[in-house]
DNA sequence: GTCTGTGATTGATCTGGATCAAGCTATTTC
DNA sequence: GAAATAGCTTGATCCAGATCAATCACAGAC
């Protein structure tokens, strides 16, 4: 809520949020991967950016109506859904470049809610519009089916991970998965904040905030990395890939570097 | 393997089989629904039936080169990855009118192995045609992406009853939800056969197959249901929908019956 | 600066469900 | 028909990880 003395640092990240698709960092990872300008440019009219969404707002809540898909420009968000109960259970934590609520579309409500980990900006895109521009677009429709597709992929994963992994191997699987995606993303895969709770990353991989935290003792202790509050610092990927032992790793070894790889 | 007598019944399914979308039983449940009958003509001309697949055998199997989807015309199967140690998971149980193998269009190669619990019958739908038709019939595009979100909110359900719940919760969610699958299919909600083994319900379930045989006998002297090797009688579906407590039923309460409600 | 609340850590205990072991029941093979 | 095999059930034991309990560390509020 303070201003203090960023106003015109201020201005000029608005300006930036009204920067278009061509100019976004994200572009290789984001819905508008692989289009051509004048295509990206139809897609970039179609996107408003909207304000901020501050540490601990919704984006959307389980059961609003949907109209929108959400891709996320900064920041972190977790998705989780609730039972009669009320127990919350967390779907999954989301990061820059990544289209949120499209699980949405057959109820045409939200089946999820989505909620600020630190303050996030997206790019919200009404989906009437983008389904329509989908028809004009073919490579547009296919890079939805398949975003979509690399979605349910990763939940089986996550699905293998519950049903069978021991609490070393859910966390080491975590992390690793963290990593490569801040990877992907040009952060660092060794270094970087957590921006979940250590609760929510408990609730996540479906054990005890308590073993969370002896893992990551344990783990430290093993000289696998080093931990400091949110701050994670990996020393033994190697190791720590081989504890996790995931599902996807049984394909993906062959094509691991093989996607991003144009200018520099 | 062995034919015997019946020849005649043979010529018939198999005449049956080569049955347009317009005649088969499934059409509100599957890929054509809601489509105009011109629409339709054009996604039935790239449908190919294939031979029946034998209980035991693969449709596809991890690591294959992805060029068709399917639909189940009749039958079950069953959908897993593994990992690199060789540890069979079990994603889930497929019924008639599922489309299938559409988690592997961003790969481009099937990320789990769809194996028959039964003698299936499907159609194959080459991916390339039905993605090109979607351009021109707009409501295949969105059937498509409002399926596969839906299959979103499957796997969400199932991560949150994995990660929580307890085994009486999970069996009685898994028991559930089969039945509601039943229903929507036309078949008895109540009373049907399961086409998978113990082991392979404890594996979804991510629990031993000690523990899903001791539940059975508890689930019956609790009076919830009958239930002999395959054959399972729900005796009180509310109690056992009750004890289930997913997370779809969150909202699903609402709108259950509310879909299917045409002619008759 | 102190106070307060939230989240993280560490230790002690307990238990749900896995594992081990044995017997049982269909179904298939010969 | 008997024998073999695969799948299911039941009982006894054990342990990984939850739960309970206490303390600690930090961020905000005032």
């Amino acid at each position: 809520m303070s201003v203090k003395t960023m106003p015109r640092n201020r201005i000029f990240k608005l300006e930036e949020l009204r920067n278009h698709c061509q100019k976004c960092s994200l572009y290789q990872l984001c819905l508008p991967m692989g289009l051509e300008e004048g295509d990206l440019n139809k897609l970039d009219q179609i996107i408003q950016r909207r304000r901020p969404v501050e540490k601990g707002e919704f984006l959307y809540r389980i059961g609003d109506p949907f109209s929108a898909v959400y891709a996320i420009r900064a920041g972190s968000l977790k998705t989780f859904t609730t039972n009669q109960e009320g127990h919350e259970q967390i779907i999954g934590f989301h990061l820059p470049g990544e289209l949120l609520g499209m699980d949405a579309i057959s109820r045409e409500i939200h089946t999820c809610s989505a909620q600020a980990l630190e303050t996030v900006s997206v790019c919200e895109i009404p989906f009437e519009r983008l389904e329509s521009l989908s028809h004009e677009i073919p490579g547009l429709q296919h890079h939805l089916l398949s975003l979509m597709s690399e979605e349910l992929q990763h939940e089986h994963c996550h699905l293998a991970v519950l049903a069978k992994a021991t609490v070393e191997s859910r966390l080491a699987s975590f992390l690793t998965q963290l990593s490569e995606r801040f990877k992907a993303r040009g952060f660092s895969a060794t270094e970087f904040n957590l921006s979940m709770s250590r609760n929510d990353i408990a609730n996540l991989l479906g054990m005890a905030v308590e073993t969370i935290s002896r893992l990551f003792t344990q783990f430290q202790d093993q000289g696998l990395l080093k931990v400091e509050r949110k701050h994670v610092h990996i020393l033994d990927s190697a190791s720590l890939h081989a504890m996790a032992n995931t599902c996807s790793s049984a394909i993906s070894e062959e094509d691991d570097d093989a996607s991003q790889n144009s200018s520099s």
